[in-house]
DNA sequence: TTTT
DNA sequence: TTTT
């Protein structure tokens, strides 16, 4: 449809380590899970409260997928921007079910990491080795694609 | 969850009509069938392919339920905020069953129409589905609540 | 700098049409002057009151201009995403200014028309409503920079 | 006007420490600047580049500038939502000149602390005040207003 | 002026 | 399951 817009932004924590497989072609799709949350004072009592939201993203775009595997982890704040997509599957027993995912795919996806690489965690080799990955095509890190923007 | 961030940014056009109803304590709570698109060249085909997606939208803020009921029908095309929320249920075999929805609640949603309220224009599928509404402002909401600004 | 965030997002109308120019190796570069509003009651007289706020927008996406330039006009209503840049330039009597830009560039950018096409154009009831802008600080060109925008 | 939106998303460290002044009538206002950065390897050269983009942020939402105030300082990074607004101003000579800021103002404005906060700085006057506190420290602002949130 |  |  023309005209339209669907984006997310998410800034958040993994739950857990990304989750690395490979379509049958060999592309790679990482699976994170990913918290955010909002807090409140309950107007009546005064109480303050707590709800944490879990969203499931799946990146396909493989430059994101190569910086996920590499620098995220379980705990990782990061910043992404993607798409809200539902899915259709049938469970055991045959019925419909449905499943919404924050996918991040084609030019119009972004991963940045909001924390220091290596903080508080396993570092990559180096801690400014950014500039040697290939950083893949639809990646907020398209490094290699941005070329040479005078500004 | 403290440095997070859940957002969703929409704009497309109305499945059908706004649903109102009410909660138990008179609040009404709006829901929105709303449609976006993509389209896209297959790589190996060079064919047009187009693909929609359709959102479930939750507006619980009241200033924005009012517009959506005034002003908003099948067709309508609009730009909104919200964030993502999922909520369990449980369906009739009395298995746990999940549903994704973009909410629009408190201080951080936002509800734009994207047409001049009664703007014929080359309607799509039903030329009599438009122009017969009500005139009013077509304005991003809460006016009411924006007091003031110093600009 | 890692870990960095710059994205604006804007729905308006052009105030005239898109001004298309070429860097000096052939490419395009397409300006587009955009107005978005906001309106509010005032808090003491409970007047309502309106401010119109005029964007410059750098179009260097390759393609995007292409489609600014086939299908935008004076008076067309988009939906934009890009990021804010300032850039520093000298009057006729050599001292510095400022200019900031919204500008759409790489990966990271994106057009989208918000009526049917051919609806565009100016407003039939005030023809001329947009025309009282103000002349933007700056219309220098902008020929000595040639990006290498990754579309 | 009607169905426009001015919305800029930035994600970024302080350059200095907030600065804090009160208009007329005792409300605060507060004044960032924030870098956000790009980098990206010339086509050429394959030199890896870098450049900085300075953006001025005004806060004038008041419990936004409580926590600019309180919990930011000069090499923060925060996550902000705002909007453009562009002034205009006479310089000495008596020349227009145009100066064009972020501002985080009514409803439509966010700030969120992305790192712990303490981290790396003079921690706010206790580590454990969270909980008195009528908005958190790095949370989202605006909690109070967001009352009884029925999820 | 930040940050990597 | 994260985070505060």
């Amino acid at each position: 449809m023309a005209g339209s817009v669907n984006k997310v932004i998410l800034v958040g924590n993994l739950g857990q380590d990304p989750e690395i497989r490979r379509t049958q072609d060999g592309r790679p799709v990482c699976t994170l899970s990913l918290a955010t949350g909002e807090s409140w004072k309950d107007k009546n009592t005064g109480e303050r409260k707590e709800k944490t939201e879990w969203h499931r993203v799946v990146i396909f775009a493989e430059g994101l997928c190569k910086i996920a595997e590499q620098y995220l982890k379980k705990g990782s704040k990061v910043y992404l921007e993607g798409k809200l997509m539902t899915r259709k599957w049938q469970d055991q027993s045959g019925q419909d079910r449905y499943t919404t995912e924050v996918v991040l795919q084609g030019y119009n996806a972004a991963l940045t990491m909001l924390e220091k690489v290596g903080a508080g965690g396993p570092p990559p080799a180096e801690p400014d080795s950014y500039g040697d990955q290939p950083t893949g095509p639809d990646s907020r890190t398209r490094d290699d694609l941005d070329d040479d923007i005078p500004f």
